[in-house]
DNA sequence: TTATCATATGAACAACTATTCATATGTTTA
DNA sequence: TAAACATATGAATAGTTGTTCATATGATAA
């Protein structure tokens, strides 16, 4: 939060800062915002698609339910680095998990993961 | 890409590596997968969206066309890290801007990207 | 129990990215 | 023309993030 001094001194400088601005649109939408909280967390969300290994992982999962070996496998990456991922695709509720015996099978935590990733498909792809 | 060096050594080490994979499932969604390159674009995608700034531009502008100075006044932040963000938005075909004397307006490029946040929105909030 | 194996995780490092500062560009007005 | 102004941009910096390495955890088998 900028205080007024230095808001002054921008002025001065000839920087627009909130001062020849249209007041009318700015009200306006200035009511219409969501909260703070609710855009944070829709970035938050659109991260985690926004990495590659992450994509491809929530990509194999959607076909099948897999090992963290399998998925290194098929990605050529090591077991860690999935390990790692498959961390913040389980903290944010991606992705659910069962064991069997020393073995770990991954899965996406439901349909709309897939919805999500089709609907990013076919908008690049336009 | 490993070399067979490697992959033996870690083997020996006793690290999974591409051995104790379930071959089958492996096999089968190896032969599904896209390309390399649309899933770096999809990540590229979605990376758009991952940063509270550029989500919070996005919004605003879901609501009405606006210059640099109204943009930077309603997010409280300065002329020349909206103008940055904007560049990227301009670059990847986000939004688009027509000029009006000195004054630069922008909005979004389609439709499509109010849904896109519709969409995480709805999803978020779940 | 001990050895083996699949996965998880902390620390370190490298790469990337968002913001700020200073300044440039291009438009309008005097 | 010169001054004022809205926006753009290059460079520097600080903060974030993904991968690797080494090691820990927890489960099974001998």
């Amino acid at each position: 939060m900028k205080d007024l001094v230095k808001i002054e001194q921008e002025v001065a400088d000839g920087v627009c800062e909130f001062i020849h601005v249209h007041e009318d649109i700015v009200k306006k939408v200035e009511k219409a915002m969501p909260e703070e909280q609710e855009l944070l967390d829709l970035a938050e969300f659109f991260k985690i698609f926004g990495d590659s290994t992450r994509i491809k992982i929530l990509y194999v999962l959607s076909q099948s339910e897999m090992c963290v070996c399998d998925i290194a496998s098929l990605l050529m990456m090591g077991q860690s680095a999935i390990s790692h991922q498959l961390r913040v695709l389980k903290q944010m509720r991606l992705v659910k998990f069962r064991r069997e015996g020393k073995t770990v099978f991954y899965s996406l935590s439901d349909d709309h993961i897939q919805t999500i990733l089709a609907q990013g498909m076919e908008h690049i792809s336009e």
